[in-house]
DNA sequence: ACTTGATCATTC
DNA sequence: GAATGATCAAGT
């Protein structure tokens, strides 16, 4: 078992440690079978992950680390550093967003502060072969908080007026607003365009591949 | 090659 | 159904 960090410099040394090894090293430290297709297993390497840093386990809501007011994500990059897939962050509210603010989402105390864990992680790896990167803390600055802000007021925005059956993946400069749910049959409430109750899928907010790969550029430049 | 809608496992 | 962890894969 292994214990929730207690400082972030202890949870970074922790994750330091781990930089290099394959995640099948990282599997069998926790006596685990690493799969052969994430198919089926689409969340395997980030469980492994919060288990590896000790990460309060589970479907909880709120960050990986509250304690420490660090979030954890991992994201998979090919050889040149650049993401594979755009990051989920967390579903969307759409009723009852009357009145909320940016600095009062759930996403904007998501991302004050972020352990990000590259995976090397190219498709055509096994995914046993995949190797952690070498982690990093991450606070938006000025111009990436306000871009976070700018898209979020944009989407909340179209929500209240009845329009997220409108939105797509296009929409917004850094991050977009897509399905998150376990079919598309999973129906959640929102509102239509009269400003009645309609059933519609749930929404997720993804930062999009650009913005992640440019913060990866930042942190691996210096 | 990249984007975007769809999907998978698990917990509560 | 909603939250956590995300990637898949068809279409452009």
């Amino acid at each position: 078992m292994i214990l929730i960090p207690d400082s972030e410099q202890q949870l970074m040394q922790r994750a330091s440690d781990i930089a290099g090894l394959s995640l099948a090293q990282l599997a069998a430290d926790l006596q685990m079978e690493v799969p052969s297709s994430l198919l089926r297993n689409k969340g395997w390497i980030g469980n492994l992950l919060e288990l590896t840093l000790g990460a309060s386990a589970g479907s909880k809501p709120q960050q990986d680390f509250p304690q420490l007011g660090i979030e954890l994500k991992t994201i998979p990059i090919d050889r040149f550093g650049k993401p594979l897939e755009t990051t989920f962050v967390c579903v969307t509210p759409l009723i009852g967003i009357g009145g909320l603010q940016w600095q009062q989402s759930n996403i904007c105390n998501k991302l004050r502060k972020v352990l990000w864990v590259p995976i090397l992680a190219e498709k055509k790896m096994a995914i046993s072969d995949r190797i952690i990167g070498s982690p990093f803390l991450w606070q938006p600055n000025k111009i990436e908080q306000s871009l976070l802000q700018q898209d979020w007021e944009e989407f909340m925005d179209l929500i209240a007026l009845g329009k997220v059956e409108h939105i797509n993946g296009r929409i917004g400069q850094v991050m977009q607003l897509r399905p998150k749910a376990a079919n598309s049959r999973a129906l959640t409430d929102a509102v239509g365009e009269d400003g009645q109750r309609i059933k519609t899928l749930p929404r997720g907010f993804y930062l999009k591949i650009p913005f992640t790969h440019q913060i990866l550029k930042r942190q691996f430049s210096i």
